[in-house]
This record gives structure tokens, sequence and C-alpha cells, in this order.
DNA sequence: CTAGAGTACGGAGAACTTCTCCGCTTATCA
DNA sequence: TGATAAGCGGAGAAGTTCTCCGTACTCTAG
């Protein structure tokens, strides 16, 4: 199979380029105005070109999102590569994780779908080179976090990104709660006290 | 304004009765089968009726899926006043959590959203109810453990609720990985430690 | 600067979706 | 048994995603 124009190479020609460009910006403002049930329509109309151009760019919803999404992961894993360096090994695991759901709920959950869902499936070769940067990133922060903070070591960092993504989604379904986030955050960190704990606190 | 019939009062004539109890029904099956993108002409085709007499019964996807879970809920709060007699508070409220969860998972995330959505929008009067009986139900459940138990004064039952369907959400979209629901529930009961914690594990 | 090759454009439209309207049917009750 | 109102369901409006293909433009070679 040979590769297709949406999977995330840019196109030779100069117009096509800038369609592109137009494109994802367009994509962008229209997905933080709408939220996920944006036109795609209406983003082709915004960006001023038509339906067909899109989905010659961007096959489907999926590569659009790929698209958009891409550049956010690079932030966020260099900043992941910066937070090795601080002092706190948790707090910098705990800075990051909130990072990610902020970015998450930004995108109104459409990265939560798409960065996480498991790459098992027929999902484009940008995706899971997103996944598998998020993930190296965060075992990366997670495997420091054991060795030398008070991560325990049984801890998977698949299933704390996960969490830490249900968590942004559930932010953004009530978006009028704005301290949300934060809460359920620190209430993952904390803990709800398992029955088997030794000590009481009466 | 006037009651509207699909509002969960049950029609006078046995045929819109029939008919109503047919359509519940067929959702609930084509939701199983189809997921959340379930095509509501589907349904309407699936009991045999056409598309009008669906949307006269549920004027809208919201309503059709108030009425799925409404008894869902009756059996949820049921189970939840049982486990107020259970010995250990606190594994009362964590298995009465983990009930709700696979509930929400077997609803394919429909729940989730439905159920603990803020109700100051204009959601219907039966949604209403349901996030009311569960949140009645997990308050007394949590006082319980608060005061006998080890859970947190300081915990909150709205945002416990939240992360619990949240998790659920999670563990729909990855539905490859069977054990993920209960790892994230375990994981939020005993908390990914919190760097000001005062003992260290070395 | 020009011409040819081939890339990229964008509108028309196919195949879906949700949801509405309204003439006809049929259950109910006196 | 009729009168009456409640209920039915198909046609279709308005929206969506996504495809096809003739046209127009950009790039490169000469």
């Amino acid at each position: 199979m040979k590769s297709s124009p949406g999977d995330g190479r840019r196109p030779q020609r100069a117009d096509a380029r800038d369609n592109r460009d137009r494109l994802l910006q367009a994509a962008r403002a229209e997905f933080d105005e709408q939220g996920p049930h944006a036109s795609l329509n209406k983003i082709a109309q915004r960006a001023g070109v038509g339906p067909g151009t899109l989905y010659r760019h961007f096959p489907n919803v999926h590569a659009l999102l790929v698209a958009i999404i891409g550049g956010d992961v690079e932030v966020l894993c260099a900043q992941g590569r910066e937070l090795l360096e601080h002092p706190s090994p948790d707090e910098a695991l705990r800075i990051w994780l909130r990072a990610i759901a902020r970015h998450a709920t930004a995108m109104r959950g459409l990265v939560a779908t798409e960065m996480i869902a498991q790459p098992t499936t027929e999902t484009s070769t940008a995706l899971a080179a997103c996944h598998q940067a998020i993930h190296a990133t965060g075992t990366a922060l997670l495997g420091r976090a054991q060795h030398h903070g008070n991560a325990p070591a049984q801890l998977d960092i698949a299933d704390l990104l996960m969490l830490t993504n249900a968590i942004a989604w559930a932010s953004e379904q009530t978006p009028a709660d704005a301290g949300l986030l934060d809460r359920l955050l620190a209430l993952i960190n904390t803990g709800v006290p398992y029955p088997h704990h030794h000590e009481s606190r009466k």
C-alpha cells in the first residue's frame, strides 16, 4: 500500500501546502468553538476550500485530529523531558500528568479518545507515533518517581495515562465546574483509602 | 408547558404501551450491539415501528437513554441500600462504586454521560431523578465510610461518582483490556502517592 | 518566457443520519 | 356498535460524512 497524502506528509505544491495549513487552522478554531461535533463541511468552508479538498488532505476525521494534536504531543514530550530535571520526581510526574490533562481538556475530548486508544486497531502510523512518544516520556518520568520518589513499583504508566485522560474527559463533560480537573487529580494522588489499610483514623 | 409523552410517563392505550416497551427493548439491544452510535432509525425498524413512533415516544436520544437507564438506577440504588448493612463501610462503598462502573461500562458510556452530567442544564426531570437517587445513595454510603471507616472527611461524593464514571468511560474505550476497569478502580483506592507523604518506602 | 505534465481544486451528489408533519388507522368507552 | 381521540408510520426536510471527476492551476524543463 502506498502512502496516502493525509498521513501527515506535507504536499509538494505550494498551494496545497497553504490549503493544508489553512485547513488545520480552521479545524482547530472550529473544534474550539463547536466542540467535538464540529461539522467538517464548515471547517472546509471556513478554510475557504471545498469539501473535496479537505478529504483529500485528511481522509477522515481521525486523520485530521491526529494532525492537529501531533504538534501538541511534541510540546508535551519536550515539557516532560525538562521535568526529568525537576528536584522532586513525584512532583514532576504530577505536573506532567496535569499538563496532559489540561491539554486533553482544551482539545475537548478529541485527544483523550485519540491519543490513548490502543494502537492495535488500524490507526495511522502518525497516531501510533504520538502514542509512543507520550508513553515513552511517561515511562521515564514514572520510572524516576518509582526509583527516587514515592511512586509504587507496580504502577503502570499506561494505566496512569488512561486515568489521567479519563479525568480530563470527565472535566470536559462538566465545563461549569472549573475546579473539577484539579480536584480529581488530587483525588487520585491521595487515593480513596482502601479497606485493608492498617491504621485507623480514630 | 404540558408534559410530553416521552417524559417517562406511560401512555394509556395498550398498543402504545406495547410499542414503547418494544422500542426500549430494541434500543437496549441495538446500543449493546452497535455502541453509542446506534442508528435511531434502525432501532425503530428493529422494534417494527416507524421512525415517527419512536420520536413521539422519545423526543430525542436523551429521553430514550434516560428511559433505558431509569430501571438500572433503581436496581443500583437498591443494591446501595443493602450495602449499608455491609460489615465494612469502606468495602461497601468500594463494591457499590464498582457496580456503578460496571453498569456504566455495560451501557457503553451512554450512562456515564447522562447520569452524572450536571443537572443545571435543561435536562429532563426523569434524568434529574436518576441523578438525585444515585447521589443520595452515594452520600449515605460515603457518609458511613467517613464516620466508621477510613474515607477522608473532605471527600465529595459528586467527585467520587464523577471519577468512577470517568473510569468506566475509559474502560469502554479499550474493550480489549478486560482488566482495566478493576485496575483503575484499585488505583484510585490506593492512590498515586503524593510528594508530601511523610514516610519513605526505602 | 513558454509549454507540457500532472497535481490539486471544489462543486455536485450519493448515502447516510436525526427529526417532523399529517392523513389514515384503530383502540377505547359510552 | 358507533364516535372520538389517541396513536401510527411513511414521506421527506435538513443535516451530516465522504466520493467522483472535469477543470484549472503550479511546477519544471527547455
